[in-house]
DNA sequence: CGCGCAATTGACTCATATCAAGATACGTGG
DNA sequence: CCACGTATCTTGATATGAGTCAATTGCGCG
């Protein structure tokens, strides 16, 4: 099924029959503090599947971020085949596995690190989902907009278009339009992304391992 | 197994090789940003089993906060007994799905809320881990100390020490001794605690700990 | 009973939010 | 193809919640 950008695919509490796969394009999915404060638990892109996990109700809402083909599969459907293939279950549980394993990263970084570290931290994800071009540099391309950004993060827009400013102003990325950048030292933006651990996925090769004594202070 | 207060259990990145049980006490788990900076993932208390998710190394590490008595099952025996009882797999993704929704609501928490807000909805979790007495009143047990909170909650002990004393001068809650209070209002808690969504554990209709029934791994 | 660590409280700083303009990109219609 | 209008992004000035540094208090324990 085809969507236009900015189209709503399901709400937070709405009865969760379908879940969903991409084909192409970003969907962002997010939870509301009744205040109207809002928090992206997460973006995802082609391939992924999201809204899987849910026992009865959505636990987040979903929008097109831009124009998107997603494919659905009636939840019933994929109970059953979970219970006809042992095997499916597995590979469901490695799923979680790693949908958990980044959602407690992604709280460190709520948790514990600043806007810069943090804008570090979500380029170099989107970095890893982008084809490897072997270079150092890679390439990126940011299918949504900087409010987006800063509700995934934590920030408001303001402080995400001046970190990334900032990052320009240290040669650590350059701009190729508003929302296409190239990562220009990784190795420096990785160190920036952490004082820390593996984040969402990559094995740094071995343990590269720093003293643990200075504060961050971004430079 | 019985270990004394503040003892490691395992450090993040060590073999996985085993998965616990809290028979009773209450463990801490965390990980660091390589400048220490620590962020605590999660208390597990008695019932509750951890680091039955991880791959192959352990994502972050464990520490006992009280006295704690807890079991150890063997990584291996646990994948075995899965792979002969499909039925098994089918109760970890629950427990999975159940970790990811605290896992989001965690995160949700960290990035959008504030001090104040931050400590009521740790306090309503608390509270709804404790046995049920009917009354609205329920008084509750912090086993760990105000650095352990903070961490868990994305500030500082001194932060957190003041936003009691706030809760506490607003009649929210009084105090039983330093580690041990009750919530005299949890209706207004909960309007604190959001301008949201219902977090951590909602309704789960006899507080059945999703283990509470599962046949020992022992074997 | 007094020692010691944990918790509280206070004064001040700093990072990020907030408020407020500009600047730039983009779609639309002339 | 260009001019305009609008939405998004950037930048600046200021406010503020939480962090930091520094005592002081009080509980818990030997």
């Amino acid at each position: 099924v085809r969507h236009r950008p900015d189209s709503l695919l399901f709400q937070e509490g709405d009865e969760a029959e379908t879940c969903y796969r991409v084909l192409s394009g970003t969907v962002r999915l997010y939870r509301l503090l009744q205040d109207g404060r809002r928090h992206i638990v997460g973006f995802a892109v082609a391939g992924r599947f999201f809204a899987w996990d849910d026992e009865d109700r959505y636990s987040f809402a979903a929008e097109t971020v831009s124009e998107v083909v997603i494919v659905r599969y009636p939840r019933a459907q994929l109970d059953a085949l979970v219970v006809a293939q042992p095997e499916l279950a597995w590979r469901l549980l490695a799923l979680a596995r790693k949908e958990l394993g980044a959602a407690r990263a992604h709280a460190l970084m709520l948790g514990r690190k600043t806007a810069t570290e943090r804008l570090a931290t979500f380029l170099l994800g989107l970095a890893a989902e982008e084809p490897r071009d072997g270079t150092g540099a890679s390439h990126i391309e940011l299918p949504m907009g900087r409010a987006d950004i800063a509700d995934h993060l934590g920030l408001t827009t303001e402080t995400v278009s001046r970190c990334l400013s900032h990052l320009r102003r240290d040669d650590l990325l350059t701009f190729d339009g508003q929302r296409r950048c190239r990562l220009v030292r990784p190795a420096a933006l990785r160190a920036l992304a952490e004082g820390g651990p593996t984040v969402c996925q990559e094995r740094m090769p071995a343990g590269a391992v720093a003293d643990r004594a200075a504060p961050p202070f971004a430079a």
